[in-house]
DNA sequence: TGAAGAAATGATAGCGCTATCATTTTCAAG
DNA sequence: CTTGAAAATGATAGCGCTATCATTTCTTCA
C-alpha cells in the first residue's frame, strides 16, 4: 500500500509481506502462508520460528493478494435500502453475528430506495467478488437480476418471498401480513382503513393484501398514503392530513405508528386512558422495543430481523440448505388497536 | 471464481476476464483497464467497440486483481460496537453517504464493546487492506492501537475526541456532556442524581463530568446503573431497583431514558400533565425521533451521529483535513427533565 | 509536406499470495 | 538397518489486473 505513510515511522517498514516472514525465519513463502492459514500442518518448531517473525516483523497477511490467489474472498456483500434508524439494522446484526465467527466479511452497501442506485452497488459489490451477496428485497431492476444471475454465487433475498428468487429467499409473506391486519380491523368493527408507508414492492404488497381484506369483509375501500421522508412524525401528519376521518390505520413500521400516535395525542384524539378503545386503531410493524414502552402500546406485526439475518447467512455459505424459508410474522395485539 | 455454478449456465462462461474482453474487442488488455477507469482517454472508437465486448460479455471488473495491482482497494473498514437499534448507525449511513459516491466500499465489523473482539475485527479489517479505518471511540487495547499504527493509514475515531489519537479524531467531549447535564439537575433543584448505561470509555467520561458536576454543586454522591442487555426497559428496571429514590436520571441515550420514564409511569410516578414538573427528571442523549415523539418529550443531550459520519469519511480521504473535529452538542430541554 | 508534439495504444513486468505438484525428512514396522 | 508411507517443506506457475515505459498514430502548423 503507497499511503503517505501517514502515523508512524516516515518511510520505514512499507508494510512487511509474507516474504519478508520467510527470510526472517528462514522458510520458504509457502510455509508461512501454511503458518496462517494451516498452523496444523506446520511442524511446531517452525511453527513456532514463524510465528516469531510475524510477530517481530507485524506481518498482516495481505487478503487482496490471498483472495486473487485462491479465488476466495471470505466477504459477502449486503445490500440494504437504508440502515439509519431501521428495522434491516437487526438483519444486519444477525448476518454479522453469523459471519464474523466464520471469517467471513460485511461489505455493506445502501440502495437508498433507488433502483438505479441498487444497481449501481450491485455492480460495485459484485467487482469485489464476494461469495454470496444477500439483499434486502429482490433486486428491482431486470439488469440487477441479470448481473446476479450471471455472478454464479450464491444470492438470498430478504424480507419478503418473491415467487421465483434469483437463488434463495428468507423473510415472510408480506400480502398476507397486509390481510392479517384488514381481517383484524374488520373483525373488531373498523370501516375506514388507512396504509401508511412507502412504495416499494414490499409496502406495496401489503398494501394489496389490507385492501384484499377490507373488500372482503364489505368495508370501504381503504385509502393509501406515502410517506416521502422517513420520519415518524411526518407519517403522522401526513394521515391526519389526508385521512383526518379514519378509524383504523396499517402503519409500515413502528416508527410510523408511534408518530401517528403521537400526532393523534397532540391533537387530542388519544383517550387519556391507553387501555380504553382507540379512536383511531393503529397497528404498525416490526415490534420494535419502543413499541411497547410507548403509551397506548403499539400493536405490530412481529418480524424477527435479527433472525432473518441469521438464516440469511446460512443460506448464503451452504447451497445445500433450503432456498426458500418462510419465517413467518405475527400480530400482536396491544394496546392501540 | 470457483463457486459452484449456482445459478445460470452450469458450466459456461466462466465469469469472463478483462484478457476476453480484450479478444473479443481486438485490443490489448490495458485498453480494457482505460475503458474501464478513465474512458476519456480512449478514442470514441475503440471505446465503443470495447463497451460493446463489455456488455456482450456481461463483464463485471475483478477489483481484487485491480486492488493488488494499483495497491488501492477503495474501500474503509469501519468498525461499531454494534449496529442493532443503536445511534451508531446513524454513522454508518452518514459515511456511507459520503463515500459511496467516491467509489469507496464500506467494510463493516462490530466490536460488541469487546476489546478482544475488537482487535480480531481490526486484524480482519487491516488484512483486507483497506484505505482507512473508522471506529467508533478509540482503540480499547494497546495491541489494537499499535496494529493501527503500523497500518500506516489514516484512522478516524469517532463519537469522542481523546486526547492522542492515532491520527485523527471527530466527535464531541463526553466529560463535558456529563458535566452540563449535571449542572442542569443541580441549577433545577435535583439532588439525587443518579447516571444509567454501559461501562465503555465514553459512558465513563460523561460518568465522571456528571460526578464533577454533582460534587461541584454540593449535591449527594450520584450513583451509576450498570446496564447490561442493550434494552430500554432493562435501563427502566434497573434504575427503578437500585435507586428508587432518584430524582434526577442522566441516561447513556435516548432509549434507556424512554424505558426509564415507561418504567416511571407504569408505577405512577410520572404526573398525568407531561408539561408538569416531573418527580423525576430524565436526560437522555443522542436525540432519538422517538424521544421527540414520547409523552413527555424526552430531554436529551443533542448529538448528529449523521454529520459525525460525514466528517470521518471526510478526514479519512483527506489527510491534509484538520485531524480534530469538535462538533459539539447541545442540551435539548424538554419535558421530560 | 514534414517535423514535432500530442494522443492513442501496446509490451513487459510485476502486485502478494496460494494451488499443485515434487521433493525431502521423519519414523514406525519388519 | 532398510523400507515404505506419512509428514513436512519447497519450487514453480499463475490468479486478473495495472504501472511504467515504449511505440505507433494522429494533429498541427511552419
Amino acid at each position: 500500500m503507497n499511503m503517505e505513510s501517514r502515523p508512524s515511522d516516515p518511510l520505514k517498514s512499507p508494510v512487511p509481506t509474507l516474504m519478508a516472514v520467510a527470510r526472517m525465519a528462514g522458510v520458504s513463502p509457502i510455509t508461512v502462508s501454511r503458518v496462517v492459514r494451516r498452523p496444523d500442518i506446520v511442524s511446531s518448531a517452525t511453527r513456532l520460528r514463524v510465528e516469531d517473525a510475524i510477530r517481530k516483523l507485524g506481518y498482516v497477511p495481505n487478503m487482496v493478494a490471498g483472495s486473487l490467489a485462491s479465488a476466495r474472498t471470505k466477504s459477502v456483500g449486503v445490500l440494504v435500502p437504508t440502515i439509519a434508524n431501521s428495522i434491516f439494522a437487526d438483519t444486519v446484526q444477525g448476518l454479522s453475528d453469523v459471519l464474523d465467527p466464520m471469517g467471513f466479511s460485511v461489505i455493506l452497501a445502501q440502495s437508498g430506495y433507488d433502483g438505479r442506485r441498487e444497481d449501481r452497488m450491485l455492480a460495485a459489490l459484485l467487482s469485489r467478488r464476494p461469495e454470496a451477496i444477500i439483499m434486502v428485497g429482490a433486486p428491482v431492476t431486470a439488469d440487477g437480476t441479470e448481473m446476479l444471475r450471471r455472478a454464479g454465487i450464491p444470492v438470498v433475498e430478504t424480507w419478503e418471498l418473491p415467487e421465483a428468487p434469483v437463488d434463495a429467499a428468507v423473510g415472510f409473506d408480506n400480502h398476507d401480513a397486509g390481510v392479517v391486519v384488514g381481517r383484524h380491523f374488520a373483525k373488531t368493527g373498523r370501516r375506514r382503513l388507512v396504509f401508511v408507508g412507502g412504495d416499494d414492492r414490499r409496502a406495496t404488497q401489503r398494501w394489496h393484501g389490507f385492501v384484499e381484506a377490507a373488500r372482503g369483509a364489505g368495508l370501504d375501500e381503504p385509502r393509501r398514503v406515502l410517506i416521502e421522508w422517513q420520519s415518524g412524525a411526518g407519517a403522522g401528519a401526513a394521515v391526519l392530513a389526508s385521512a383526518p376521518d379514519t378509524d383504523a390505520v396499517f402503519a409500515a413500521n413502528d416508527a410510523y405508528a408511534i408518530g401517528l400516535l403521537s400526532a393523534l395525542r397532540r391533537t387530542n384524539r388519544l383517550d387519556p386512558d391507553p387501555a380504553a378503545v382507540p379512536q383511531v386503531a393503529v397497528v404498525g410493524l416490526g415490534d420494535l422495543e419502543m413499541g411497547r414502552l410507548f403509551s397506548p402500546t403499539v400493536s405490530t406485526i412481529r418480524i424477527d430481523g435479527a433472525a432473518i439475518g441469521r438464516a440469511a447467512a446460512e443460506l448464503a455459505l451452504d447451497p445445500a440448505k433450503p432456498r426458500r424459508v418462510d419465517l413467518g410474522f405475527e400480530l400482536i395485539l396491544r394496546e392501540s388497536g
